[in-house]
DNA sequence: GTTGAGCGTT
């Protein structure tokens, strides 16, 4: 937000001019219909992203705003920052991320180790996890706190039949 | 309609 840069390596200070915007902020009923309103009045639009928590399914207060143009983008950071939206004052600014983060594969992407002619995919195996985000962002840290795992849930628990066949059961009068 | 300074795996 401001040039206060003792911190020499932080990025966030000052984002270069991209055409992903980050809007914070964000009033919890603001949708990505209402951004896309307000923010196509700059410029053709690529997409509009909140982001929402995953658990609750409510909006994490923050929504990243793609345009086509650079200028575009640049126009929309200056005169829509400090906006107020659905009762909030959003901060506009270029995005530091440009994309959500690739997800781990979960399979083993390397080269074969043997035998050379077992794949038909030769060699490196590329499915739909491969979208073609390399050239635009490098593969970003995945972050463990997603896959902890949770406590059992007593629905996958031994007595789920018992437990719902005992609550399905008609009644009887 | 939680009250927030937060950069993303729907």
């Amino acid at each position: 937000s401001k040039k206060d840069s003792h911190s020499h390596g932080d990025v966030r200070a000052n984002p270069d001019p991209n055409t992903c915007l980050g809007v914070f902020g964000l009033s919890l009923y603001t949708t990505e219909r209402d951004l896309r309103e307000v923010f196509s009045r700059y410029g053709p639009l690529a997409g509009v992203n909140v982001v929402y928590d995953q658990r609750t399914g409510r909006s994490r207060g923050f929504a990243f705003v793609y345009f086509e143009r650079i200028d575009d983008a640049k126009e929309a950071m200056e005169r829509a920052n400090g906006m107020e939206l659905d009762g909030r004052c959003i901060r506009v600014d270029y995005s530091i991320t440009k994309r959500p983060h690739t997800p781990t594969p979960g399979i083993y992407m390397g080269r074969p180790t043997h035998n050379g002619g077992g794949s038909s995919s030769g060699g490196r195996r590329r499915d739909s996890y491969d979208r073609g985000y390399d050239k635009y962002d490098r593969y970003d840290e995945y972050d463990y706190r997603y896959s902890r795992r949770r406590s059992p849930s007593p629905y996958y628990s031994r007595y789920r039949s018992r437990s719902r066949s005992r609550s399905y059961s008609p009644r009887r009068y």
